[in-house]
DNA sequence: TTAAATGCAAAATCTTTGCAGGCCA
DNA sequence: TGGCCTGCAAAGATTTTGCATTTAA
């Protein structure tokens, strides 16, 4: 397949999946690209639905290994929710999410915007913390 | 079935099934029994396992329709990890959690060791904030 | 050229649901 | 006694896996 990465667009993905001895794909781009274009935090199925716009022949199996490389990249986020269904996010600067308990809507809080929380890391008795995942939640502007 | 209850040691549970609407029933007591007796965060198949042990008939349906029964009455949460598995924790005093990143482990962490992080309630632009969830993630001492 | 990635479909998990019979209130 | 709850099994949903074919490097 003839790649439209003749510009150089996707240098960073391109060598963040080499980095770490991946392939690029248009598979791959296509995933990684509907990430990065979307605020919400879509799950593999609708991800795929997505993505079949652009790459009709792409199937579930493959977003999901995608997805998976991506996760192993460092480039996209797994979420998961008190429903339990995985989600994803292609959002890499800082910021925590907020889910609205009525409609179930996930927003993105940026980190700035919740005080400096970097005194939760370091050692503890039992634990190493490295990092932490903040969650909060209530009810968005429209449930509110 | 005859309850074991005689001595009204499960009253706050009972209370809080009836306040909900629910019956007490066995597979219910034992199953929140077994989520008070462990430190853990069991998966739904890890306390069906646990709760045969004592109740060798309850089925693993039971096992969820009971662990939704008591999410419901707020006595348990159900937790989602970045794997995307449910856990339940019946530990409701106000704490957070530390998940090792190479080996799994889920570790209760008591809020008072995570600094006051009430700031973070209240509002902000486009929503409300009531509560939230922390996820501290790092090296259990095992894996460190 | 060749090892890795894809597409497809089957399999494996995990969770929910429907229903006949049993049990709590 | 009446209606909720259980156990069972089947269905549904989600995710993983195996393999022949295709493709990036």
């Amino acid at each position: 397949m003839i790649s439209s990465d003749v510009l150089g667009e996707h240098t960073p993905l391109r060598e963040a999946l080499e980095q770490h001895g991946y392939r690029f794909t248009d598979q791959r781009r296509a995933v990684y690209d509907y990430l990065l274009s979307t605020d919400c935090h879509p799950t593999a199925e609708t991800v795929h639905q997505s993505v079949r716009e652009s790459l009709p022949t792409i199937s579930l199996g493959t977003v999901y290994k995608s997805l998976e490389t991506l996760v192993d990249c460092g480039l996209v986020m797994k979420l998961s929710h008190a429903d339990g269904s995985s989600r994803y996010d292609g959002n890499t600067a800082h910021h925590h999410h907020a889910r609205c308990l009525r409609c179930g809507a996930v927003l993105d809080v940026p980190a700035d915007e919740t005080g400096d929380l970097s005194g939760l890391l370091g050692d503890r008795p039992g634990f190493t913390t490295t990092g932490f995942r903040l969650e909060l939640t209530g009810y968005c502007a429209d449930c509110a």
